[in-house]
DNA sequence: CATAGCACTCTGCATGTTAGAGTGCTAATC
DNA sequence: GATTAGCACTCTAACATGCAGAGTGCTATG
């Protein structure tokens, strides 16, 4: 049939215009195109179907005698239908390795080598969201007194990642009770999510009116001092140097408020937060953001996981004109190192 | 004396320079200083002693009918004898208040608080690096067990600020033995450098060799194994945004080199690192530094403390045409914020 | 239906021109 | 003797002009 031909026809040129115009950053012609099929199409029929495209929506003009570029609806396509996903090569797997190696077991240094893993490869941003505190399951819990008036607590995670917090106490609790109320929540906690232990001790609360109340109570107190459970989720963010070298940053401004995203960095965390709920890879191209900062760039976020379970997230960003290939297929890699090894070290 | 007049003249004429370049950061002509001297002298008077001031290094000229700029030699001379310090505005102690508060407890939000304070009133970038461990002071440890093989380690210094490690055991330790080997260290070691801990160790290894020789050794162990004194120092950097704005950045591949340099981390490190050992502010400007990616900006540093110690250091890095007067006096202000408020915090 | 050819358009670069800002020098003035 | 006015000179930034190159759309032809 005569229709799948050219069907298919413009699929293989729309394909040919973006990557073309991944690979150069300007606007491509005809004559590039008929080149990269080695001529076996004119230039000049090539031009009738990039006229077509266009009224399709997925590819623009920025002036009438300039070449093609494509549209964010082009790119959409072009990752959904298109492009074909990329292996990661041996020596991108090993740049992975020298990051992240068992060396550098610090917490810190591991997130770090994570997205500069990702920026490195992807020649984009790379970003790595620290596993989420709620998300976490309980494990361990130590009090460790300081004076009279402050305690720390030391919280354990199923996967092994620890957080602290200084506790202001307004009413003294002897060592003695700290110890008990350790081993009651060490025993009834276990396994359960750290964004669940509140309303499980509210609802504990509510039946048991006798004997354990006051304790539980002050349990309660503790667990819900201010700074217990909002504690620092943080966000790692490398890279921001290899976007500095493409065209599309000779506008300085334009840089400017790039990098303004990641000293704000709200808007960044809920899109990334918001993609966590969900499994695999997401793309989010350009307009598609509901972010006006971000629209003109692409994000591609993933969660990973500890044990089957989603802890955070994390991902690239760059310019929709973005090697989607290779950008989707590292992404992908490193939350499942990064899951991998946070297993491990847990 | 006619002679002081025309030193004195010199001077003024300098600073009138230096000011105004800072201001417009455009060469400045004979005909603009005279207008900032109200036209009591003649523009041809003062190309005479900037002809002058140019001979002795102190200003230059980009080209023949250019204005005159400052070299670094010239700020040099500016910052030590012709600067005054500037009091900072009630505006400015506002936005410490509100970016460094009480509700704000969280170590990170701390420093990233002090940082964004220092880059926002100066329109520089700001940079502290949190507490050195190595120069707080020993309070308590405990150890909290995970499984057979590992086990917590939780340490509080003096300053109130807690370091946890999980330590990887070799051979098995009992939870006794931690008990004892925690209320041993708490008893020995209060009061004293994390820095100077192992050496200490080491000396009562030698010194005792009978019944608690194997005790002591455990503890060696457990004190220098790898992940545990030389712990996470970091570095905090904020407001590369609104260096952005200025012409210097024009070429963004001077933006791009400098923002490699916190991406690299190292040469900021060792420069402020450096700087800590001594007391107060440290001005280096542009050629003096030694590190040549630095060259082309002006770092301005302070070290700060707990309880007259120094722990840490903190400043700000612009260009060579920085408000001095402001800066020094908001990187010597902040440094003492933010020793009180750890204090305070400890 | 595909393609060759042609007129047209737009960009980027090189060149030329001009106004303005600033200097250095010299001669006149205080 | 120091200061200043005046003038010739130089360099930049901005704008205009011209031209080559790349690319398109349209039309006529295979």
């Amino acid at each position: 049939m005569r229709h799948v031909d050219i069907e298919d026809r413009r699929k293989k040129i729309l394909a040919a215009v973006v990557e073309a115009y991944i690979e150069s950053s300007v606007p491509v012609g005809s004559r590039a195109i008929a080149q990269r099929f080695r001529w076996t199409m004119s230039p000049a029929t090539i031009r009738n179907v990039m006229a077509d495209l266009e009224e399709s929506g997925l590819i623009t003009h920025p002036h009438t005698s300039a070449g093609r570029m494509p549209t964010d609806k082009g790119y959409r396509f072009y990752v959904d239908s298109l492009m074909e996903p990329e292996r990661m090569t041996k020596d991108e797997e090993a740049i992975v390795r020298k990051l992240i190696n068992k060396r550098c077991e610090d917490f810190d240094c591991l997130m770090q080598g994570v997205s500069r893993a990702i920026s490195m490869i992807t020649n984009s941003a790379g970003i790595v969201l620290t596993p989420r505190f709620k998300r976490s399951v309980f494990k361990k819990i130590q009090f460790v007194p300081i004076d009279s008036s402050r305690v720390l607590a030391v919280l354990i995670t199923a996967s092994g990642l620890v957080r602290n917090s200084i506790l202001e106490l307004e009413e003294e609790i002897s060592v003695d009770e700290f110890l008990k109320m350790a081993e009651f929540l060490n025993h009834d906690l276990e396994g359960m999510f750290l964004g669940d232990i509140k309303s499980y001790l509210t609802r504990r609360l509510l039946e048991e009116r006798d004997s354990f109340y006051s304790f539980l109570k002050k349990a309660m107190f503790v667990i819900s001092s201010p700074n217990f459970l909002k504690m620092q989720d943080r966000m790692y963010f490398e890279g921001a140097t290899s976007l500095m070298s493409h065209p599309e940053f000779m506008d300085i401004s334009k840089a400017r408020l790039f990098l303004r995203l990641f000293e704000e960095k709200k808007d960044i965390l809920d899109l990334f937060n918001e993609d966590m709920e969900s499994e695999g890879i997401k793309v989010h191209i350009g307009k598609e953001n509901s972010c006006k900062d971000i629209q003109a760039y692409t994000v591609v976020t993933c969660n990973y996981k500890i044990k089957d379970r989603t802890v955070g997230a994390l991902g690239a960003i760059g310019f929709t004109r973005m090697e989607y290939g290779k950008v989707i297929s590292t992404v992908n890699y490193l939350s499942e190192v990064l899951g991998n090894v946070l297993e491990e070290l847990g």
